[in-house]
DNA sequence: GTTGCTGAGTCTGTCAATCAGACCTAGCCT
DNA sequence: AGGCTAGGTCTGATTGACAGACTCAGCAAC
């Protein structure tokens, strides 16, 4: 049986291109630390252990693909800085963000568990990442979602 | 002020766990044909024009880690292979697919729209991943979810 | 049984990215 | 003037991506 996936193209596919950004090595890692509220080049650098040269790469890309946006702050007695801070683009990376750590703390935590946790700032309980479809239903099981082809969705060439 | 994060350490950080093997360029997009019922070494290939090494590679790696396994199969008149299918943990990371899919849809999609969509198999209704927290509140604002230690925190060493 | 085909690789060489470590720079402070 | 510091550059070694040619096992047709 044949998948009928073979059949249309990829070439405009959404997750390669969003892999294009978030796909590599250490820009989850950059973005984790953003999110939890670290936001200058050193304390990244000195936290995370990622090479000066990669860091600045990665904060340069993801300024210029929207994600981060640079902000001039002056702490007193001290020089004009800037810091990294999410754009709405990247604020809407928080379920992905989400995604990824509910994974990892599924199948690659320590025993005593994940150093890590998200809380809804109205109520404190822990955040999770759910499946639902348009019509409302809960979906736990990994077999109830089915891919099949979108709006601009194309054949292949050849 | 400093974010309390610099007090934590990242060196058990499931997200850099998950991303040591979800981060690899063309990992995420594996998963994607996986997921999409492509399960064949050549049709991976075809499909999406990573090198075959890379793909040797990317697939080893993820049987290696249990996110994907080797089954045996054989069509008839031609001699026994194997092809690649989910694990429990590779089919577990639907959430992260979507939300990734999600993300790429709104941000990085033709103006046509996306190639791709994800279904519920009962009600064929589009999945969408949507973030939950532990009470049963929706959460849509990303400023409404606040990252925390969680119980596997350590101090920072030095 | 030899020849050819096919899916799933390996081998080889090139080019780009990562990494570690040293060096640089602007503005503030003394 | 000299020192400190955040946020970088520069340099060279190692690793990874990539393209293209080659390999190999088993089935099938001759």
């Amino acid at each position: 049986m044949r998948p009928a996936a073979l059949d249309w193209s990829v070439e405009n596919c959404t997750i390669a291109r969003a892999m294009e950004i978030l796909g590599e090595r250490w820009t989850l890692v950059v973005l984790r630390e953003v999110f939890n509220g670290v936001r200058r080049f050193d304390d990244m650098r000195v936290r995370t252990g990622i090479p000066r040269q990669v860091l600045t790469n990665r904060l340069a890309m993801l300024v210029e693909r929207g994600v981060l946006r640079r902000e001039p702050y002056r702490e007193p007695g001290s020089r004009p800085r800037h810091e990294y801070r999410l754009t709405e683009m990247g604020l809407d990376l928080w379920p992905v963000l989400v995604a990824v750590l509910g994974w990892g703390d599924r199948y690659l935590a320590d025993p005593e568990g994940s150093p890590l946790s998200v809380a809804h700032r109205d109520c404190g309980a822990e955040v999770r990442v759910g499946l639902r479809c348009a019509e409302g239903h809960e979906i736990t099981e990994a077999r109830d979602v089915l891919p099949r082809p979108g709006p601009g969705v194309r054949r292949r060439n050849p």
